[in-house]
DNA sequence: CATGGGTGTCATAAA
DNA sequence: ATTTTATGACACCCA
């Protein structure tokens, strides 16, 4: 109950925050909370505050109960969104991405995990809000100016269908990722549903959301049309030309699916995908790399530092995944991917029913000549990339760690080039198109890895790619990104880049192999497995992500502090039995903070690019204001790992005397495993009893052994210095026969058993419980202070995203204003020009100030007095008609 | 000496 | 009923 009101509290925090930033988006970094159940299943609660309602959340969730507990809390946050509705509704029609993204997921859950979703789940997500919208948003313009240009259209579009056919062959190769889609699949629906978004989007999987979306697209469209018909009433041509082109549109897309039709309304989908895409790289990539770069810069120690590990730990796993032999297809597939530099749109977004169309295309363009081309292969081979090229990369970054930086920015420019330029480097090309391709794909693939990790996090990670893309666009592109990248986008980012660290952390800290040993011996190894493949996933989906060398040390940084911290919030009961669980869930809290700062970070490169408000100072400020901490924490993890040692005489003591060595040996065992490093002066002692331990160990001892090793790194300067001396100090005087971290770090079994083995006085005993408690309490405190440390950097990571977010909508409502303005100019313009031609009865001209226009049902224009309303019998209605053809 | 941050401990509530 | 965890509050230490 504490944490629900204290989420509530922050979210209504929040929420104050958000109103007055004029009605953002307030779910934003509540979202993850909500209904992570995968991610929460393995990585834990994705802030540091909630260990135990993660707890809750995995015992409600395995009770079946679809609704995140804190869901209720956040109905509030609900409610905002719908308020963000209205605000968005003033530029542009709005369609949730959320529900676009929730379908998207869906259908990519399912066969894809993680790296797989790529940009096309990133476009999907970014282009399933905007397509709808700009599609008949273009029909205004089109109408009115003709303005805007459907890049993005195209773009989305294929995303969409891309991510659609990269799911369903995902599935058919990867079985576990499966489960985990499956997770995330519930989780989005949860999500989706917390939101109050109609059922029927998930229920009928694909295309009922994106028709939703269009519908509200259509009508909010419609509506906006009907306001300016009354204020300024349109020729019957203008009427004519729009519902014509809709209409063509419509036909010209006849075969495809509901949801192209619905989302392209232009000629050729492909080659305008292609287009779109091509622009979309043009756009996009430069900024991507610029973005990666200012994440790496930043990476060193700050919170992008940290998102960035997360993200290329992601990639790393897809990378340890995707075996060398895979990498090798990758390369065969080489051409073919170039093929996608070409035509990058078709095989990433091309639906999967279209795909195969789709691959012969790209077959007849002779660029691709290898088996890959057969249409069959295509899908698989696409998903190979999709999957692969994470692992490339990642295999790059992780073979060249230096290099990682520079390769990722070669094959981002080169990618660049090779997609833009066309100019394909034949040997290098491969990978460099693939490269260049994955590149695109890169933030969306950060993001989308961990989308297909499952939970709400995938729609963070859609969300916030397609923000960043938005971002992008945004700049370049003037209003077309629009509202769309929303808040949300900068939270969720936040919120996904945290549940990435947390798998992260928890794949890095991980499991050494002593870990994997004892799992196994435990028992516990399956469970941890399919964590330590996750995490793996995450990793290598992460690895991907371009790291730089910044990003590398930061990473491993964090990894340290992660294993030190982890043992920490290792404590977290449930996932606390594996190392990895344990990790990730202090990762989970311990990221939070950092994760929203590399959400932030990561967002922060686009949305301070974007937004001048001198907002990025601030942010990075914070990034490396967590970064220090971050140092601080792991220097202090690494400096009680290195001096911590637990005075001998606590343990030797109780080796002898103990009946079960089983309880000590498993005890230090865990407490290595865990700190790995810094316990490693610890793990000398305990090394030998690495053997011995395993069998013993239920869920309780696991807890301890995470509580532990967090304690005795974190706590160990603070321990010899304080803590445990003075606890030593007491545990000697009461001339107690075991050491400390076995009174404080057992469970309770094996506490009771220890004590039963020993004659220990009253006071004795009243001393071991002490020392227990407090032990116990002393790491609870320390969890505590981090976990709200972490809330506190995360929610101003969420202030100035927030902010950012802000300065973007008053942007756009500037431009949507100027356009307003300028289509009200040419609208009266144009009656000027009308009535200049129109003659009353009596042959005198029309006053258009004091007549209107009106169009009826039936084709007919009539003339009406503005002061009376009554139509005027029309003078010269065919002549007016003509005019308005001309 | 005052101040802020970090830490441990206690008390309490909740799970 | 017991244990564990989380957290606020307090005190102490240190820079």
């Amino acid at each position: 109950m504490l944490y629900l009101k204290k989420y509530l509290t922050e979210g209504l925090i929040q929420m104050a925050i958000l109103l007055s930033l004029c009605g953002v988006r307030v779910d934003m970094g509540l979202e993850p909370y909500l209904a992570p159940p995968w991610h929460d299943m393995i990585l834990g609660p994705t802030s540091l505050l909630t260990q135990t309602q993660f707890h809750n959340l995995r015992n409600r969730m395995e009770d079946g109960q679809a609704l995140h507990p804190k869901s209720v809390d956040l109905d509030g946050f609900f409610t905002t969104r719908r308020l963000l509705g209205l605000v968005r509704s003033l530029n542009r029609l709005q369609v949730p991405h959320s529900e676009v993204e929730t379908w998207l997921v869906q259908r990519d859950t399912d066969p894809l995990p993680l790296g797989c979703t790529d940009l096309s789940l990133e476009r999907a997500a970014a282009g399933g809000e905007r397509e709808p919208v700009e599609s008949r948003a273009v029909v205004l313009h089109e109408e009115e100016e003709e303005e805007e240009e459907d890049h993005e259209e195209g773009t989305h579009h294929v995303p969409i269908h891309h991510s659609g056919a990269v799911e369903e062959e995902e599935e058919e190769e990867e079985e576990k990722e499966d489960v985990d889609d499956d997770d995330d699949d519930e989780g989005h629906l949860r999500r989706t549903e917390g939101r109050g978004i109609p059922g029927g989007l998930y229920s009928h999987a694909n295309r009922e959301p994106t028709q939703n979306e269009a519908d509200q697209t259509s009508s909010s469209i419609q509506e906006c049309l009907r306001l300016l018909e009354e204020t300024f009433p349109l020729t019957e041509e203008q009427l004519h030309d729009v519902e014509g082109r809709r209409e063509d549109l419509a036909h010209q897309s006849p075969g495809r699916e509901p949801l192209l039709s619905q989302i392209n309304h232009h000629g050729n989908p492909l080659l305008e995908m292609e287009l779109d895409w091509q622009d979309l790289l043009a756009i996009m990539e430069p900024e991507n790399t610029e973005v990666d770069m200012t994440q790496h810069s930043r990476a060193t120690g700050t919170l992008q530092g940290v998102g960035c590990e997360d993200l290329n730990q992601n990639y790393n796993n897809h990378g340890r995944r995707v075996t060398e032999a895979d990498q090798e297809v990758l390369l065969m597939d080489a051409p073919w991917q170039h093929s996608l530099l070409r035509s990058p749109a078709l095989l990433a977004l091309t639906p999967s029913a279209e795909l195969d169309d789709h691959s012969s295309a790209v077959n007849t363009r002779g660029t691709l000549t290898s088996s890959n081309v057969n249409p069959s292969q295509g899908l698989p081979n696409h998903t190979h990339l999709l999957a692969k090229d994470p692992s490339e990369d990642f295999g790059m970054g992780l073979n060249t760690e230096d290099g990682t930086t520079t390769f990722n920015m070669n094959l981002l420019t080169q990618g660049l080039d090779d997609t833009i330029g066309g100019g394909p480097c034949p040997s290098s090309e491969s990978r460099l198109s693939f490269d260049a391709t994955f590149h695109s794909r890169d933030l969306p693939l950060s993001r989308l890895s961990p989308s297909s990790e499952g939970n709400g996090m995938t729609e963070d990670l859609l969300t916030s790619p397609s923000s960043v893309f938005l971002v992008d666009e945004e700049e370049n592109i003037a209003n077309e990104d629009g509202l769309l990248s929303p808040l949300s986008d900068f939270l969720e980012d936040a919120a996904i880049l945290d549940d990435m660290r947390l798998l992260d952390l928890a794949l890095e800290d991980g499991f050494s192999p002593e870990m994997a040993t004892r799992l196994e011996e435990e028992g516990f190894l399956d469970s941890r497995m399919a964590e330590q493949e996750t995490v793996g996933k995450d990793e290598d989906s992460n690895s991907v992500t371009p790291a730089t060398e910044d990003q590398g040390q930061s990473t491993i940084h964090l990894k340290d502090e992660e294993e030190e911290e982890g043992s920490d919030s290792g404590l977290s009961l449930d996932f606390s039995h594996s190392p990895a669980s344990q990790s990730a869930s202090e990762a989970s809290s311990y990221s939070s903070s950092s994760s929203s700062s590399c959400a932030s970070a990561v967002e922060s490169p686009f949305s301070e690019e974007e937004d001048e408000e001198g907002e990025e100072d601030s942010v990075g400020s914070e990034m490396e204001m967590e970064v220090t901490i971050k140092q601080e924490d792991l220097e202090e993890e690494e400096m009680g790992a290195v001096g911590g040692g637990y005075p001998e005489d606590f343990k030797n003591p109780f080796l002898p005397t103990f009946g079960d060595h089983k309880l000590y040996n498993g005890f230090s065992l865990e407490n290595i495993g865990h700190d790995h490093t810094y316990n490693q002066p610890l793990s000398s002692d305990s090394s030998p009893s690495l053997g011995k331990m395993p069998t013993k160990h239920t869920k309780s001892s696991s807890r301890h052994d995470n509580a532990k090793p967090y304690h005795r790194s974190s706590s160990r300067r603070i321990t010899e210095s304080r803590m445990w001396s003075r606890d030593e100090r007491r545990a000697r005087v009461g001339k107690l026969p075991f050491s400390n971290e076995l009174i404080v770090n057992l469970p309770v079994e094996e506490f009771n058993d220890l004590l039963a083995n020993y004659q220990l006085s009253e006071e004795q005993l009243i001393l071991v419980r002490d020392i227990r408690r407090r032990g116990k309490n002393k790491i609870a405190a320390q969890n505590c202070r981090k976990r709200r440390l972490d809330v506190l950097l995360e929610l101003k990571d969420n202030v100035s995203g927030l902010r950012r977010y802000r300065s973007r909508l008053l942007r756009e409502k500037q431009e949507a204003m100027r356009n307003l303005q300028e289509m009200k100019h040419q609208l009266s313009t144009l009656y000027q020009d009308v009535f200049s031609t129109l003659r009353d009865n009596e042959g005198m001209p029309l006053d258009s100030m004091e007549h209107l226009l009106q169009f009826e049902s039936n084709g007919s224009v009539t003339i009406a007095s503005r002061q009376q309303g009554a139509a005027l019998p029309r003078t010269k209605p065919s002549k007016k008609q003509r005019d308005k053809k001309k």
